[in-house]
DNA sequence: CAAGTCCGTCAGTAGTTGCTAACGTTAGCG
DNA sequence: CGCTAACGTTAGCAACTACTGACGGACTTG
């Protein structure tokens, strides 16, 4: 048994294509476990085991109403692992643009850059 | 040999914690990949099939110099992968948003939530 | 209580993946 | 040419995973 964070969770869970899948169906209507499993064309148990991954990675809720198991996607699930990804790449993201100023501002150069070896 | 498209590619590049790991140390530098290996503590072989796997994923650019090759996070994969998420969870936060609202509005419905913007 | 419905969980299996060690390739130096 | 440095690639192995089938629990109806 391993150890996961929430970003790690989230981001294995979305990488598998049907729970991605899994994850469209619910995204604009609540939809039953059965409802769900009927959409495709693996069996009931393989959809149990997808929905239990992405509900463990936060990224879907259950409410039960009598046998069934009504799922919907959680929209806190998916912006915690957006906010996560943009802390993630900020240093990218903030390198790419200063190198962009710095080739704009090449005759202007007071300072080092610290391009230096 | 299965067909994978551009979200997929790079959805599985990042589920893996080293990969992550590889992206943020070239976040803000551009390293060689001995200098990369040098960061971990698995073989240089496992490192170069890793950055092999994010160069695929358009996560990374690599560029030669000698007989070094210096890799650096490409931010243009990483927007590309963060818009099609948004694409994706499009449904999902509409629906949420509009479920809020119409909690909030209920006695008051005189024109439709548009998705305006 | 019994029967039926809806659904999660427990083994077991085929396919995938992250790893190491050995080898092949390209660039620079004498 | 030989030699070394820096890398990618291949083969093979242990671990993980997505899947199926069998089973059991929770709820409703009669």
């Amino acid at each position: 048994m391993i150890e996961r964070d929430a970003t790690d969770e989230a981001l294995h869970a979305l990488a598998e294509p049907r729970r991605r899948a899994i994850l469209r169906l619910v995204a604009h209507d609540e939809l039953a476990a059965g409802e769900i499993a009927a959409a495709f064309e693996v069996s009931r148990t393989a959809i149990s085991q997808h929905v239990t991954v992405l509900k463990n990675a936060g990224l879907l809720t259950e409410r039960r109403d009598g046998t069934r198991r009504l799922y919907r996607a959680r929209p806190e699930g998916l912006a915690e692992l957006r906010a996560s990804l943009d802390e993630m790449w900020a240093d990218a993201l903030d390198t790419a643009r200063r190198l962009v100023e710095a080739d704009r501002g090449l005759r202007d150069t007071t300072e080092e850059v610290g391009r230096a070896g």
